[in-house]
DNA sequence: CCATATTATACTCACATTGAGCATAATTCG
DNA sequence: CGAATTATGCTCAATGTGAGTATAATATGG
């Protein structure tokens, strides 16, 4: 008989506020992972339904919006886990990835799961605080190094490095978060890089600290994928309201997408554009709380989803 | 047993020139559908290879740029079709569509595989000669319907129809092709969808020609996510480059752009934002043919992905 | 109660980008 | 040669963007 075909659904689900942006993990011995499980075609009419039973099941929390991310297929990047049930025991494993965003990070006590920033996985990510050491220190010289033994492919190799890190001056694009992880993979830099491929290509080696926390079978994969997808999606289409509260005033929402690209943004010019965007409202009620002037109150327009101007917002950096 | 699972993998391979955009056709009896093929987990490592091995089986084609769409997995919208093996009859179907681009529409004539205008499968989606009539003469009228239909839903209907179609003065949106596709199939206009579902929940009715050709399974589907994406990536990934001889002079690449997007250019700016974006370079040699002033011939600066600027072409509407 | 810190919000200004169109150049065709 | 045709250059107003400066409204410590 022929190698049968399991499909693993995972989900990234996202909650943000001012102080980062969380992904919610479950915990398996003392790694992490995301909320996952398998696809029954008998139980389940779509993969999104069934994602979503995974999710409750696991979690407790029932996300609100969903999209897909991507599938991956190749062998040798997933070990089928726990929750994957005995058929995908000597299955080829396949894995649906979803993103999920919510605006609260609800009580998930009662479960085996905890809302987690994402860049403890990914810690070159958070440049909100300016651009992380590790990047020049560590990373761009293990990848020079790896560049170095790449042969005829030397300088095709350095070149990719520059691109996705921003290296030797050039820009950082903060949507290339699965660029710049497969890269870390690729060269051996990612501690789950060796394990999966059992040879040992990797060449370069640096203390694994600095690399960000791995995950379980390809989940970091995926949700470095899903910081990507979000980071550029929040530019063109309005799915940062998806994170917000109800009421809030302009200066969370800006730490909200802050933390989403891991970038700290021009304060007024973020708020004019958000003026003429015609995406929010002001409610005329004020924040009391923090230190000085209190800022006024404001809400997503849901109804400038129906008038067609759909973007996202602007991100000026600041 | 469980329900087996069943991998099917398809291919939009898209070419262009000044006269349309074409994607390479497979004959089914006197209907078409993509090259395709299902994924066999002890020959191929990635799905990527094995979309290769099936199209150049069927089409004799050898796929450069290829990129993965989505994975579309819920009952009911794929019928087991030809090409799929005995294995995949009684299994459930998941269908994992890519896009591939190539310069050149080889020569497929050992195959039984056809070049097709894809707006033949999309005829409102062609607005090179200002917006098609059936779109407020045939398609806004059954939608207004269908939406009438609704119950409680019907002013949400009505809303999606008139974004989705730019209806009642609201502007054209040529990436939403999928949304577009899927609207009609949902009211029951596609002539695919009254067959997969075998209900009538259709409502509306149309003369079917003018809703498209069809495609076998779910490949129509498929082929309106892949001219979506590739619609929204030519703005901001130099992709278009990809479907473009080595030499071509400026109105040749305009024409292409103009063919994928279904939309007509400014001469002028679309030349001035080429100019500034540094993606090609004149080749100080000219093209004899046409009837005016001979125009300069270019190519790709490729170094340009290299050097980080890597945007796509602007497509300032003429 | 006032000076100071803190946060919010308004406004300015130079500069780049964009939409729209006019003007000129280099061909072919009759 | 004149008209048609296509390519290319250039202008101009309007809009958008980056980078600030200025002012407002609150809290807090002396």
């Amino acid at each position: 008989m022929t190698t049968p075909i399991a499909v693993g659904l995972s989900a990234v689900i996202v909650a943000a506020d001012g102080n980062g942006p969380y992904a919610l993990e479950t915990r398996h011995g003392n790694a992490t992972g995301l909320p996952h499980g398998q696809f029954d075609p008998e139980r389940h009419r779509t993969f999104e339904l069934g994602l979503r039973d995974w999710v409750r099941a696991q979690t407790g929390f029932e996300p609100g919006y969903v999209e897909q991310l991507y599938t991956f297929g190749d062998r040798g990047r997933e070990l089928p886990q726990a929750n994957l049930g005995d058929a995908a025991r000597d299955a080829r494993l396949i894995s649906v990835g979803y993103l999920g965003l919510t605006p609260v990070r609800t009580d998930i006590s009662a479960f085996d799961a905890v809302w987690r920033d994402w860049y403890r996985h990914f810690p070159w990510e958070d440049h909100r605080k300016g651009r992380p050491d590790i990047i020049d220190e560590a990373i761009g010289p293990a990848l020079a190094t790896w560049a170095d033994l790449g042969g005829k492919n030397a300088a095709d190799r350095l070149s990719r490095a520059q691109l996705a890190f921003g290296l030797d001056g050039r820009p950082w694009i903060e949507e290339r978060t699965l660029e710049r992880y497969e890269l870390l993979y690729e060269a051996g830099l990612a501690p789950e890089a060796p394990r999966d491929r059992g040879k040992d290509k990797r060449g370069v080696s640096l203390p694994p600290a600095t690399m960000g926390e791995p995950m379980i079978s390809d989940h970091r994969r995926i949700l470095a994928t899903a910081i990507g997808r979000l980071r550029g999606k929040i530019k063109y289409r309005p799915v940062v309201f998806e994170l917000m509260p109800e009421r809030f005033t302009l200066l969370d929402l800006q730490k909200v997408v802050e933390a989403l690209l891991g970038l700290s943004l021009h304060k007024q010019n973020f708020r004019r554009s958000l003026d003429r965007s015609g995406l929010v409202e002001g409610l005329g009620a004020f924040n009391q709380a923090s230190g000085g002037r209190p800022a006024e109150l404001f809400r997503f327009r849901r109804e400038a989803l129906r008038e067609g101007h759909v973007l996202g917002v602007q991100t000026p950096r600041g």
